[in-house]
DNA sequence: TAGTATCG
DNA sequence: GCTC
């Protein structure tokens, strides 16, 4: 274990190893059946642009993003209902979020080696009092974080399988992104790629 | 503008 | 190549 545990981004609280590999290996399979019930989509944004990024969501919400703009929706785009917010998870979420709603969404990020997240806030909630969390599986990846105006100096750190991000408090609108992932760091998923799972209060 | 390209 |  490394003696770095938790540290502050910007406002933005970093666990690290928050997740042994044991509980990541029975997350990974609990996405996994997540995938099974709602495929992966690729989605575009509003001007039609692909994002790197595949998605898919567990909950009463997804976020989706297609030519009509950003919203959530309690559908997969094929017409499913999202398949329910694995227990883990909303364990995670009491164990860390301090928030005092359940989470109403658990959007599921697929990252190819080669896929980044720009700059962006998350914004399409309406309560920002409740804070925003995510998990990361996989690849270890670059997160980058600035402030709530998007011309704010930025910070990043280097995210691990297992570690966990919450947006909270002033920071609940901070943008953030993802530059990139560095290949090959973990053993979690041998072919590569990384899992970021987020968890939010919609409504 | 959840995109991409580019720079010092 | 990496960082901001």
């Amino acid at each position: 274990m490394g003696i770095l545990q938790e540290l502050d981004l910007n406002g933005v609280r970093i666990i690290q190893e928050a997740l042994r590999p044991e509980a990541q290996v029975a997350l990974l399979e609990e996405v996994r059946g997540i995938l099974r019930a709602a495929p992966l989509v690729q989605p575009v944004t509003p001007s039609g642009r692909p994002l790197s990024v595949r998605m898919s969501a567990a909950g009463d919400y997804g976020w989706i993003t297609d030519r009509g703009g950003y919203r959530y929706e309690a559908r997969h785009p094929n017409g499913a209902p999202w398949p329910p917010i694995p227990d883990c998870l909303l364990e995670l979420w009491e164990l860390y979020a301090e928030a005092n709603r359940l989470p109403e969404s658990c959007l599921v990020n697929w990252y190819a080696p080669d896929a980044r997240m720009g700059l962006h806030q998350d914004n399409d909630e309406a309560d920002f009092s409740q804070p925003v969390l995510s998990v990361s599986l996989g690849d270890e990846a670059r997160f980058r974080v600035g402030g709530i105006n998007r011309s704010d100096p930025t910070r990043s750190v280097w995210l691990k399988s297992g570690d966990i991000a919450i947006l909270h408090g002033k920071a609940r609108l901070a943008f953030h992104g993802i530059d990139k992932l560095r290949p090959n760091s973990s053993r979690l998923m041998p072919s590569g790629g990384r899992i970021n799972l987020t968890l939010r209060v919609v409504t």
